[in-house]
DNA sequence: GCTATTATCGCAATTCGTTCGCAATAAGGA
DNA sequence: TCCTTATTGCGAACGAATTGCGATAATAGC
């Protein structure tokens, strides 16, 4: 299996597009952080690292990380997305707490079918897909 | 079955919140219109039928509306949130065209046992989910 | 390797969705 | 009807994301 670097170097040289060490830095730090993040934790991620890179060039880069497939939109909450690497990866489904917002991955095969199944009927040629479930912990559905 | 405003009065009342015409009229907009919807077009659609209402006002009642379960968020697009109503209705799930954007609804069944398994796996009082699959619509794919 | 081209960068300004402060208003209980 | 105070509209403020621009540096061609 190629490397998630080995992977944005290809998809960037079939765009045309300039290897630069700002857009690698980024991918590093991405799969650097094993949770969801967003914008700001990477720039201060980086930034601690004495990188010396700019928040637009990040908010630049994220659309060629979604595109690649390397990461995909988690969430959006607190008023800003948030992301999550999924190469070499496998739980997209999400399970939210409304109360403390806690988030558990899962992972669920029926889902696949769901995918296969709904294409067929609408035809699409789906590529994936994203699940949350919501509701109330343990630990806040008993104040309920 | 409850109108969408019986609802929403009942649950007014029960907050100990004051019922307002500017809230209802939000609630009446909200179910005026079959679709996925934003901030912006609720406030235009009120304007143009004359209502003096402010956006800071319909910001203000858009959780009353997810906390009540008359909308649910349905996805984050173009900078900003898009809703839909859901009270009366069930198709909660999403099918996307990445290219051109077309949303297509469908109701799956078994997405209801996989909010039931996940619940009990993890300890949840599961009260809903969203489900998106995205891919390519049949008029885009033919372009790959 | 050197040079020319131009994509990309950092920075600051801008845009735009959303929230907030506040004075005026009006809902609802006494 | 009066009083309390939740709610409103307005505009300012906030914050995420985008963009314009001059400087920089990646890459292709020589
Ligand atoms: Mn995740
Ligand atoms: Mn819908
Ligand atoms: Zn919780
Ligand atoms: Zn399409």
């Amino acid at each position: 299996m190629k490397s998630e670097i080995e992977v944005f170097r290809e998809f960037i040289r079939n765009k045309g597009l300039r290897k630069t060490p700002e857009r690698e830095q980024v991918v590093r730090a991405v799969f650097a952080i094993h949770d969801h993040f967003d914008v700001d934790e990477l720039y201060v991620l980086l930034r601690g690292q004495n990188e010396r890179i700019s928040k637009a060039t990040i908010y630049r880069t994220i659309p060629l990380l979604l595109e690649s497939g390397l990461i995909q939109e988690a969430y959006f909450e607190d008023g800003h997305l948030h992301y999550e690497h999924i190469y070499g990866h496998e739980h997209n489904c999400h399970l939210r707490c409304l109360d403390c917002g806690k988030v558990v991955e899962f992972t669920e095969e029926i889902v696949k079918d769901v995918e296969e199944k709904v294409g067929e009927i609408y035809d699409f040629l789906v590529t994936g897909h994203k699940l949350e479930v919501y509701g109330h912990c343990g630990k806040c559905k008993v104040h309920k």
